[in-house]
DNA sequence: AACTCCATGTAACATGTTACATGATTCG
DNA sequence: CGAATCATGTAACATGTTACATGGAGTT
């Protein structure tokens, strides 16, 4: 139930299409939600049925025209509402857990193989948010930028991709240690 | 498509009535999937019908008959098979990363108070999977237990376990400091 | 007497994924 | 000239969640 909420926190950014918003969720937001484009789509007309957004047309030469969404009043105070409700426990959904379960009947090399490609994925996604977070900070210290106050919420939830990726590299890299060398 | 999958690693470990499939779910495969009992249901159903498990009755006294799942010949095929498919990546889906993305025109209060319980559920969960890990060891240290060479996988996933509630636990400690004492 | 545990299921609904369709523009 | 990008959508399908139903046994 809760794309949604998803959906209005990306759009505090600033308005967007939902061409864009789809790039923005692949981009800042993939880190704690995902949706492919036509969910978006979808909960974007909703959105606006219920009136947490507005749409307007913005016409443009040599581009298709596109619609831009913006929170309305409703929506902020719906996302107040939202974080006032408790949170409901993450449920995991590993693909390549469950391989890792099923290694003695499994094939061990096709595994360790996967989880190599993981272990350089999330290298690249660490060095992506790296990069965020400069941006972010913008030459500033973490204290610095904190103390200004604002976008406190932004900055911890890159913080906790970040360390979200350094435990994926992490446990990959302990995963490998034991399986590579077989004996 | 592959709650299938998560079911026949978890019959691995031994047949079982969907009721207690749904229990071993939360248990030692918490860690890395989930589901319903429902799901289970439903699941168990198809994969009888496509002979990946086989089903037999046991009658019981003083308790209604269950079903019991095995594993056939079949269905650690297709185990194997899957192993050698490429990981999907895994797509975050956090309530909470969401509230905090909001936090500027959230409750800050609440989003603390949320933050604080998934601290203490994630201690919870860590205590678990350490006594867990004992009684997988049996007295054993580590390097004994992997150079009987079995079962690694099972092992493996719940270092996996322990290590990601042990990153939670790192990140809540990090944002509470960050926002309780905001001065 | 009320509650929890064992045990299985149906039905309705919400969410998420995949495939397909369209059509112009810019870039190499 | 072909590929990628911009931009939006429909339809079908697969998965996951919630509510409800049933009924006996053991426990407090």
């Amino acid at each position: 139930m809760s794309l949604r909420h998803a959906v209005l926190a990306a759009l505090l950014e600033g308005e967007a299409s939902g061409y864009e918003l789809a790039k923005r969720f692949d981009l800042s937001v993939a880190n704690f939600w995902s949706a492919t484009p036509q969910q978006l789509y979808r909960d974007l007309e909703r959105l606006e049925a219920d009136g947490l957004v507005s749409a307007r047309v913005v016409e443009q030469q040599r581009r298709p025209n596109k619609r831009v969404f913006t929170l309305t009043a409703a929506g902020r105070d719906e996302l107040h509402t939202f974080t006032q409700e408790p949170a409901r426990p993450v449920a995991m959904r590993d693909d390549l857990l469950v391989k890792l379960q099923a290694l003695d009947v499994g094939d061990p090399e096709a595994v360790i193989k996967s989880f190599g490609a993981r272990l350089e994925r999330s290298r690249e996604k660490l060095a992506r948010y790296d990069r965020l977070r400069e941006v972010l900070l913008a030459g500033r210290t973490e204290d610095e930028y904190l103390a200004a106050g604002d976008r406190v919420g932004p900055y911890l939830t890159l913080l906790g991709g970040r360390m979200y990726e350094q435990q994926n590299i992490r446990y990959a890299t302990a995963v490998l240690n034991i399986l590579l060398p077989p004996r």
